[in-house]
This record gives C-alpha cells, sequence and structure tokens, in this order.
DNA sequence: ACTTGTCCTGTCATGCCGTCAGCTTACAGC
DNA sequence: GCTGTAAGCTGACGGCATGACAGGACAAGT
C-alpha cells in the first residue's frame, strides 16, 4: 500500500536515507516528550540526531509532517487494542474482567504515546482532518468491538444507534481519563482505585447491570 | 486583589497602556480561533492590532504568558457556570430540566471559549502546573457543586469521595463531548441527539435513576 | 579507476524572536 | 507656558529557525 519511501523532491530513500529518517523521527519522537510542542524546532530534532536541518527537510516538509507520519505509526500500532475487546466474555466474574484489562491496556497504551497522542488530540481538536482521523482511527479500535459487545449484552430495547453511542462515551472517558489523570486524582479518586473505577463504568455501560461482587 | 497592571519592565500602565494591552489580547484571542496554536506568532497578532511586536514584548513575556492572561480571565467567567447547578432541583421532570439546561450551559461555554481552551486542554496535558490549575477551576465550577448534587441525591450508602469522582467523571465526559462533538457524530450520534443523550447521562449518574418520561 | 545514483551538508536568503536605546506623548507642578 | 518625569511606542539589531540549492561524500556496480 505504502509503495517506498520518498524524500520530499520525489527520490526514493535506500538503506542509509531511511536509517536517517527513522533516526529523525525516534528523536521527534522524545522531543515531543520532553518539550512542549510549541517549541518543538527542526534544528533541535536535527541535532539530536547527529545530523543537519536541511538532511530534516529532505524527508520531512515540516514538524507537522514528521509528526503526522509517527502517529500514523501509532494508529497502525493500536489496532492491537481490538483484541482487549474481541471475543472477551461480559458474563459475571469474568465480564469484570475483562472490563479491567481493557481499562489497563487502554491506559497503558496511552501512556506510551502520550506525547503523540496529545498532538493528534490537539490538532483534532483544531479542526485538522487528518489528525482527527487518526485520533478516530485509535478510539475507533476500542469503541467499535465495544459497541457489539454492548449490542450483544445490554437488553433488546434500545436501538442500533445507541451502542456505538455508548461505547463512544465510555472511550471518551477513557481518553480523558489517561490524558487528564491528574484531574481525578484532585477530585479525590486515589491513583490505585481510578482503573477499578473506571473498569466499573465500562462493566455497567455494556452490560447495564452492577458487577457481581 | 490584582493591584496595578505592570508593564514587563516594571513600569505601571496608564489608560492608553491598558487599551493597547487589551487590544493584543483581544487579537491574539482572535488569532487563536484562526490558526493552529503552533503557528500563532508575536508579529502577527501585533500587526493585527496596528502596532510593533516590540510592544507586544513590554506587555507580556511571551505567546504564552499573554495566553496564560486570556485563560486567567475564562476562568473568572466560568464562576457563571456554578448557577447551572447550585439551588437547583433534581427531582422528577424538573430534574431532567435542570440536566438539560446543565448541558447546555456547559456547551454553549465551551463552544465560546473553544479556542483558548484547547491551548490550556494542552498545557494542562503536558504538564504546565499554571494551565492545569486553570482548567481545574473552570471544571470544578460545575464539578464541585455537582458532587454536591450527586450526594444529596444518591443513596446514602456511598461515601463521600464517590460523589466527588462521579462528578468528575460526567464533567470530564461534557468537556470530551464540547471538545470533540464531531467524533460523537462519527459515532452515529445525530448533532440533535447529543445534548439528550448527554443529560440523560448526567441525570443517570446524579440520581442514580432513569428519568421520568 | 570510473560512473551512477543516493545521501548529506555548507551556505544562503528570508523572516521571526526578543532586546535596547531613544524618540514621542501625556501630564503634573510651578 | 515651561519643564521634569514617567508612560508609550518603535526602529534597528544580533541571533536563530526556516527552507532551498548546489555540490561533495559515499557506496555499489562495471
Amino acid at each position: 500500500m505504502t509503495g517506498q519511501v520518498r524524500t520530499v523532491d520525489g527520490r526514493v530513500a535506500g538503506r542509509r536515507g531511511q536509517e536517517t529518517r527513522q533516526k529523525l523521527l525516534d528523536c521527534l519522537r522524545e522531543m515531543l516528550s520532553t518539550s512542549p510542542y510549541r517549541d518543538v524546532k527542526v534544528i533541535d530534532v536535527a541535532r539530536m540526531a547527529g545530523t543537519s536541518p536541511a538532511t530534516f527537510y529532505q524527508y520531512f516538509p515540516d514538524v507537522e509532517g514528521a509528526v503526522l507520519e509517527i502517529a500514523e505509526e501509532m494508529a497502525e500500532d493500536s489496532g492491537g487494542l481490538k483484541e482487549l475487546v474481541d471475543g472477551k466474555s461480559w458474563a459475571g466474574k469474568t465480564g469484570f474482567t475483562t472490563s479491567e484489562e481493557l481499562v489497563d491496556g487502554f491506559l497503558a497504551f496511552w501512556r506510551k504515546n502520550d506525547a503523540i497522542l496529545r498532538v493528534v488530540t490537539l490538532g483534532a481538536a483544531e479542526g485538522d482532518k487528518r489528525f482527527f482521523k487518526i485520533r478516530m482511527k485509535v478510539l475507533n479500535s476500542v469503541a467499535a468491538p465495544l459497541a457489539e459487545a454492548v449490542r450483544n449484552n445490554q437488553g433488546k430495547t434500545d436501538k442500533t444507534v445507541e451502542a456505538s453511542a455508548v461505547a463512544g462515551a465510555l472511550v471518551s472517558l477513557l481518553a480523558a481519563a489517561a490524558e487528564h489523570g491528574k484531574a481525578f486524582t484532585s477530585w479525590g479518586v486515589k491513583v490505585k482505585d481510578l482503573k477499578p473505577n473506571l473498569a466499573l463504568q465500562v462493566y455497567l455501560g455494556v452490560t447495564g447491570k452492577k458487577p457481581p461482587k
């Protein structure tokens, strides 16, 4: 699908070129997690990678372009989140374990990619379609199978559109908790209680029942 | 409380100075809602205000400093959100109306200030304490009275800490919906259904019961 | 050794950042 | 009206980031 990796001016990148390119992406990633997005400069990334700004511009149109690259890579990676829901049981105690593992996995994924996800979230909020699409891909990797679970476990009274809405709300809540965990602790939620609380919310949303003790 | 407005180098600002300062803030606000945060430049703000970059630096240390100013102003303004909850009844149909009006008011506030709130949210996520504090002030203007409502309307079994947690989760959901409304519509939630759905969630969270039809 | 195509950097023009000295304006005291 | 003082603003400057280009370094094949 992707064809070959190409430079900005259309040349195909060879082995050495791809290494340099990757190194730049890695350094940018590192940079994003240590500096505010607004302060990330091409020259700093290039320096960190032991190369020159000109080299950076051979492979990426600008910082945003390179960020999109990283974000797309992460979005691919987010496909693995599906396995946290797909084919899992939501019955009784097993169901609550499913919920706990989902919360755990989701938060872990977010924490691992928090720097890049911050930028993606900002871009999406600013109305950039490319970032929006990437964000939806990540959220949908959980929301889609979760909606399916809701459909299978909720009563038959609700319409199909409700299931997606419930799943969306739950995923939004998880994302908010992952991105602003500190807000919850300042609301009196102890760090160790955050995951159980979220797991409870998810279980309630999917099954509509209180979990077994 | 605030004392006088001062320039960066310590002079007190007079009438004309305050006007210029305010004009710069207004233009920055405008700028933020039309350009990505990363691309907002001092020189553009100054040009738009019909002044020079040097003047900008007389009143603000940098773009971030000016943004903080706007954000603090907005945080003050957010105090009005309290009235959406304080002294309202959560009983029966009236209760659901309370919930609807809360959702409506919150979303309206967020929409009105969405540009600055995006930046505040980013800053908070990046770990900046000043932005975090401002964000908490906005969220708490709803979360605090909402927690009180939860305590008054939920059963007596739950501990006090739970009420804050529930209120926090609800407010987080509202913020997510306000900031990423498009995500919900792409999950099949029609624009006109978003507010009723949120109102339902809030009502459920506060009272623990389904609303009367 | 020579050729070819990839890869990187030195250099340059441009433009923004952030600071300073110094000019203008407002105003209070006389 | 004159003058001193502080407020208000800007031109100009060194410094740095951006983005483009030409040309040198390098690897691989002939």
